[in-house]
DNA sequence: CATGAATGAGCATTCATTCAT
DNA sequence: CATGAATGAATGCTCATTCAT
């Protein structure tokens, strides 16, 4: 058992490994102009290596939108017991969790968005499928309990503010980044979100 | 005289002919399955005949942005007189401008964010290039006049305003998209993008 | 009469400007790289002209060999009825000839080489590669026939000598073009042509 | 250590391979009439292949020059020793050299020559093209050197002459190609070179 | 497991040629 | 006659994927 355990970490490994080259490439010369060779050779892997880990390129991009979905997850989860804390707290924290999320991986919702191509989709094996759907509904869910004691303040339901927060984000770091890649600078999030939530937050409550 | 003016006129409607083709079938495909032939049938031309239009398959996504960006402007620009408004009618206004470019063209942000690519930048010939960043910014300026008297609110300026709405637009618009990509409905954003603006209006003035 | 007699002489006005302008795109870019629209524009006509006046690229390639062909055989024949001349003399007025062939046009071998591929010929309308044919070997019968008084000197042939001057005019040529290409100089061809007739005439007779 | 060695070896064997191949559906068909799809069925490997050898058409076509230029190089070294040879004998010598060369690669010239368009130069990558030139500067450097003895007779340097019988030879291929081309035949240079050479060789010396 | 050479279907792009004006 | 926009077959080249070692 424990060889059989040492084999699954090992090859768990090198998923991210391969991962974490994908995200690297990608990120520099977007999707569709980043090649499976480009992939391996950042990955200082063979291109034939590539699939005995990943069944072909698009479930290679989708599991980027996993790992990072999984990540969010687990920041979210760490929230829920907040129990002291009113709305404005509860914000701030999904903020701060969001940022994290960033942090790990800016390139997130590039990754999450090619899923959109519906052509995409199709080819995708449907236990990662379900597996992103799923994580994604969670996260929501969680965010939306968060908001829980949020009453359904002027009519805005806890899912919807939860969704809106994640447009919010997602939005604010597509628009960064574009400004990013064009000018060449690093790191000019932060200002923004930070920004972006408190007009949001102080609109939530009174 | 008149000539010159037709033929100039005629050349119009084909590239117009053919961004709406490209359009529709991105938006189905999504850009790495597009292919220059789809976009010929749908447009119901020859695959050589877009050549005669746009430089090549890069120029030719670039350019749907450039369409929308140019609706964009017109639209903000009919906002600019609305001397009488408060803030928040004034916000109000404004998303009315965006829900209004939306409807005119939903697949606006995918295109525009697939120009992201720094690799893909790089390709694009300079007068489009510069046409897009200059209108783009020209837009997020006059979403910022329009907050001119939104006095420095708490901290925050009328440019950071404007791009923070711009962010959340456009992050409420991935996220409906995608939910309708997966579920294959439509026009599901209205809703949403009320709720979001009605919660970040609350939250600019007191 | 004199009416179609106009007509004929603008027509093959107009087939001289593009074989010149032929020649001068095809000399600057080559042949595989030289387009039906490079020469049009060059002759500064549209490329529905172009084939008003040729079938199709292949026979424009071959008109230019026939051009020159046809001066070459103007030049020779100017040469038939130099009776005074010793061996020495003719082969130095043939070099002369062949040198101001070379000046009429230098690309010419260019593009007789081209029409070698067997694969070229056959696309060629029998008329035009007829009088190509016939001119070329009316051009080597006119310097054999200058040689007639060179008596079979060691076993070579008067037809045979034609020949090989033939082909160390084109060796030379060839060269000292491709010298050029390099360098981008000009007009390096006559000392070099001087020198080699000068040992070969010497070769000639005794 | 062997394994590297080997490794290298098998990879020159395929690129020697294609070479033939190219030059073979070359020879047949002219350069701006063979596809790389017909060169990589006569090779008997896939389109894609050849691009793991030859980085384009033009690197393809330019790679058949140095090819024969190589070899042209190593039999004139073979030629440098002869030192009890007089120059008629010496211009025998090579005039045997330049004939294998032939028999080794008959299409040699017509590949080279291809090469002259200056716009193909352009793409070549600069090693090759260095490569190129360096071996061909060689190549009449030996020459030269083997007329060494031939004191500038008659103001003509041995430089002149290594480029005037490398000129004879080029021309009196095409030529006889040429003539092989429209009629069919086979083998046709020996006379003629023989003639060619014969005539020259008597006009070095008095 | 890992490799990387080979594959070959697929695509962007070009360009000789046509034809309605 | 001349035009030049449109064509669409042809082709160079790419790259995801496979498989013998």
């Amino acid at each position: 058992m424990g060889i059989q355990e040492r084999k699954n970490r090992e090859r768990e490994r090198r998923r991210q490994q391969i991962i974490v080259a994908a995200k690297r490439v990608f990120s520099q010369k977007g999707f569709a102009k980043s090649t499976m060779e480009d992939i391996a050779r950042e990955a200082e892997l063979s291109p034939g290596t590539l699939y005995l880990y990943f069944k072909n390129k698009d479930e290679l991009y989708a599991s980027l939108s996993l790992r990072i979905l999984q990540y969010l997850n687990i920041r979210l989860n760490d929230l829920k017991g907040g129990d002291g804390m009113d709305v404005h707290q509860k914000i701030e924290a999904i903020k701060e969790a969001l940022y994290d999320v960033y942090q790990f991986d800016p390139m997130v919702l590039i990754s999450m968005f090619h899923l959109q191509s519906s052509e995409t989709l199709k080819t995708l094996s449907s236990p990662l499928l379900e597996s992103i759907t799923e994580l994604s509904r969670n996260s929501l869910k969680i965010m939306a309990r968060i908001f829980h004691d949020g009453r359904r303040e002027d009519g805005i339901a806890p899912d919807n503010i939860a969704e809106i927060i994640w447009s919010l984000f997602t939005g604010v770091v597509l628009w960064e980044e574009s400004k990013r890649m064009i000018n060449g600078g690093r790191d000019v999030l932060k200002p923004t979100l930070d920004a972006a939530f408190a007009i949001f937050a102080r609109g939530i409550s009174h």
